[in-house]
Order: C-alpha cells, then sequence, then structure tokens
DNA sequence: ATATAAATGAGAATGATTATTATTTTTATT
DNA sequence: AATAAAAATAATAATCATTCTCATTTATAT
C-alpha cells in the first residue's frame, strides 16, 4: 500500500481550517514551556511549522523555508529541534510510509487524513464519533491518550485510470 | 510523540486472533495472482510473513527467519519482494515513526493498533464502529476504500512513572 | 560582565532502503 | 527433456533520511 505513495510532503492537499498566526511572544512561549532556550532559529523553525497552507512538513521543508533568511541554517538544528519539541509532546511525527516524516504543530483538536494510493492527494478531515470511541477505548483500558492517527488511504475520483483497481478482500 | 517511541519490529504485542496457516498451494497462488513468478525465496518469505505470534514483521525480521533455513538470501530480495507484493496490494506496510518499516498480509478485516510510546509494547484491536464510519466517510465522497491505519498512542497503565504525562491539550 | 550550560554549524556516521550488475532460475515453447 | 527469453537472485554499491561528534558561538542566570 504505502511504497506506491509520493512522500506526504510533496503532495498537495486541502485543509480544513486555518490557523492563527503566533505573535513572537506566542512562539517565546511555546520554547520556555518546553524548557529551550530562545534563538533566532527556534523562532524561524516554529514560524515555518505554523505557516500555512500546509501544516504537516517535512525537515526538508522547513530548512529550505527559513534558509530564505537564514542561510547558514543545517539539517542538525532542524532535527534535533523537531526531537525536542515531538519529546515536548508539542509536535506531532506523522510517517505515512515511504519518504521523510511530517511534522505539525498540535492544535486543540485531533484530525486525520485521507490520501489517494494513486495519486498523493492528501485532504484532512475531522470526525467528532471516531475521535470519542478511540477515546473511550483507551480509557476503557486505563490508558492515557497521547495522540490519535487516522488514516485512509483511497483511490480518488479524480484518479480514473485506478479507480477501477480491486479493493481489499 | 514518535521520536520517543522504540522500534515496533522490535516490541511484544498482543495479538487478536491467530491466522489459519496457508499451504504451499495456497502461497503459490498469491504469488500467481500476483503475476510473480514461484520461487523457494518467496514462498519462504510469504510463510515467515504469516507465522504468529506477531503478525507485523520488519524486513530484518522477515531475513532472519528465512536465512535459517536458506541463509543466502539478501536483504534486496526481501525488499524487492515486500515492494511488489505491496503494489500488488497483498500486504499493507505500517511505519509507526522511528526504525523501520513493518509489513503484513491483508486479512479479510481490518485492525487497528495501541502503541504506548513510553515502553513500547503494541496491542491490536478492532472496532467495527470506527471501521463503518471510516468506511461510510470515503464513500460519501466517491472514494474507494484501499486501506485503513488506526494507530492510538498512549501511556499505559504498566508505565507508572510517565502515566502521569500531560495529555496533549 | 561573566561563567556555565545549551545551541549551532559542518561534516562524518549510521541505519534503512533502493539500484546495479553479473549470475542463476523459472517457465513457456520446442 | 532441451532451450531460449524473461525474471529473479546475491552481492555489493549507492542513496536517502536521520543522528552523532565536536569545535565554536550564544543565551541566560548570577
Amino acid at each position: 500500500m504505502k511504497a506506491s505513495q509520493l512522500p506526504l510532503g510533496s503532495q498537495q492537499d486541502v485543509l480544513i481550517e486555518p490557523r492563527k498566526s503566533l505573535t513572537d511572544e506566542g512562539l517565546k512561549d511555546i520554547l520556555k514551556k518546553c524548557g529551550l532556550k530562545i534563538t533566532e532559529q527556534r523562532i524561524a523553525i516554529l514560524k515555518a511549522l505554523n505557516s500555512g497552507p500546509r501544516y504537516h512538513k517535512t525537515a526538508q521543508d522547513i530548512l529550505d523555508e527559513v534558509k530564505k533568511t537564514k542561510p547558514s541554517l543545517g539539517f542538525a538544528t532542524v532535527y534535533r529541534f523537531l526531537k525536542k519539541l515531538t519529546q515536548a509532546q508539542m509536535i506531532s511525527e506523522i510517517s505515512m510510509g515511504a519518504g521523510s516524516s511530517c511534522y505539525e504543530l498540535k492544535s486543540n483538536q485531533f484530525h486525520y487524513h485521507i490520501a489517494c494510493v494513486s495519486c498523493g492527494k492528501i485532504v484532512e478531515f475531522k470526525n467528532k464519533l471516531v475521535e470519542n470511541t478511540l477515546q473511550e477505548i483507551v480509557s476503557g483500558k486505563n490508558y492515557k491518550m497521547q495522540n490519535q492517527v487516522v488514516e485512509i488511504y483511497v483511490t480518488c475520483d479524480q484518479c480514473p485510470k485506478t479507480s477501477n483497481k480491486k479493493s481489499i478482500e
């Protein structure tokens, strides 16, 4: 399934809701909350993470964006910071098969993805029934929810050549 | 979130239902259905994929298993064949963050995973309400379902040291 | 102002996966 | 059963994403 997909980061997709942009103060608060020092690089990386229209970004996406203003930035700094943000649960790491992982700032609601295995298009969606059902499942086991990942792989109606592929049995 | 997890393939987990073992004829039929030639290596790899108690396996898991009887097998053959099986939609590729992807033969029902971000334990589960809801979502958009991935990340009750981590907001 | 711990940048190292190529095997056809 | 053509294999090199190392710079608490 997934090996046939293009890497997530290179794809167009549809965003459910635009995010409000964060002030420099807001970005610094994020760093403080994580116990991290405030640097230009980190502010710039957070801004890149929070800029639309696509909110899940690869390390490469972020590097490309930030290098426009800070050409000396290196991959190591991006990955190091992304890992710290992940550990602090400020962002989610998403890996949908081949290619690089994507990262996105957590918002106050879970959202999910529909990806076409043929054209690579990704659509975000939300569903409270699914969200609540998953919450009940883990609550019933006395677990504590940390994150939910729901990905639906489809062949979409804009891919006529592939839409007659057999579904899984 | 995911960067803190151990690789999936190295973890213990709980299986929902044992799978029936396939005869050599059944395995050959799978290859024929995919339009692939029948070789000892492929039969052995399929057997390894279909053996319990854990049905999601890394390329390394498969290589280790098959090398017991065919020591000359190499990684390239494993990956090449897994990619063909994936393209033929006979198996699913699962990548839950860091480490290697896992592969599993598709069964007739979707199943999902709960993973503890602290200890790495993975539990499989099924839920018809979620499954049907996801099906309705894609049907409503005129898409054709190819696969569903539902992963819940938790801190589990056997991890007291981590169970008081704050949940995502 | 300064000491200390943390962060950065550059590049090397690692681990997973894919590509290359010469050799071997399968399978369809004599 | 022999054989030609296409496909598969094994070995290894190459690639890609990510992490590590270490010398230098920077942020922050005092």
